[in-house]
DNA sequence: AGTATAAGTTAGTATAGACTAACTCGTTCT
DNA sequence: AGAACGAGTTAGTCTATACTAACTTATACT
């Protein structure tokens, strides 16, 4: 249930983020968002619901569960944090969301804790 | 020749380091260091070789060249950098260390420079 | 000389994660 | 009814990277 790789941690993301902007979010909405092939959310939904992190109803609407809520919840904060300590150290937000978007899975916990502080200290 | 993946962006930036170490740098000591397989070492000095960024002698001493050195060095800085900057946040040299050799690959010229910029400021 | 050891190489395997091509359904439009 | 489209799935492929196992070679030691 824990076990997450960085592509599934992305696609958790997507799922949150998309669930904000749209009324239901399908594979197909995955696949735009991220530019992959419907094929390739496919198999990642199929992974990600086997390992319990979301459910998949009838219609193909895809809901977080508990677990895939919290990973998803924690990516996006660091994403936000990096995003703007990025940003206020002058970097366009743009670069700075990307540069997020990739760093968010392997920087440690102490190392955001770190950055989050110095944000909040500023 | 200016094809690189994190994978030999971490070689390059091995060999260099390790060229600081030791008299000479070979394979087995690369393998050591990253504590990877022979053969896997192998493999990837056969593909820097190929790209030219290193040179192996008759007796199996690596040295990198111009290229090499090139994108060893800028690996290398950009470690030094974000290792620096955690610490200076709080953050273990240990865990900074570990979280600056993964990021190192993968954050963008404007926010490695971004970053460098608000050090010196400090 | 003959064996042991260290280093390097090769062949074949595994995993992650994307892709294309081709198929199935179900809804919609004429 | 029948074609067309949209969404999802499956099978098979590709690349990057690491691995194990087995081989070669050269040095080194008794």
């Amino acid at each position: 249930m824990t076990k997450t790789n960085e592509s599934a941690e992305n696609y958790l993301e997507t799922i949150l983020t998309l669930s904000h902007k749209l009324p239901v979010v399908r594979s197909i909405d995955i696949a735009h968002e991220l530019n992959f092939t419907k094929a390739s959310v496919s198999i990642a939904m199929k992974s990600l619901r086997e390992n319990g992190h979301i459910i998949v109803s009838d219609s193909g609407y895809i809901t977080l569960t508990e677990s895939g809520r919290h990973i998803a919840e924690m990516i996006y904060e660091r994403h936000t944090i990096l995003t703007n300590w990025l940003v206020g150290l002058g970097v366009p937000h743009e670069i700075a969301s990307a540069d997020a978007c990739r760093m968010e899975h392997i920087i440690s916990k102490e190392s955001i804790d770190a950055i989050k502080k110095s944000i909040s200290v500023n």
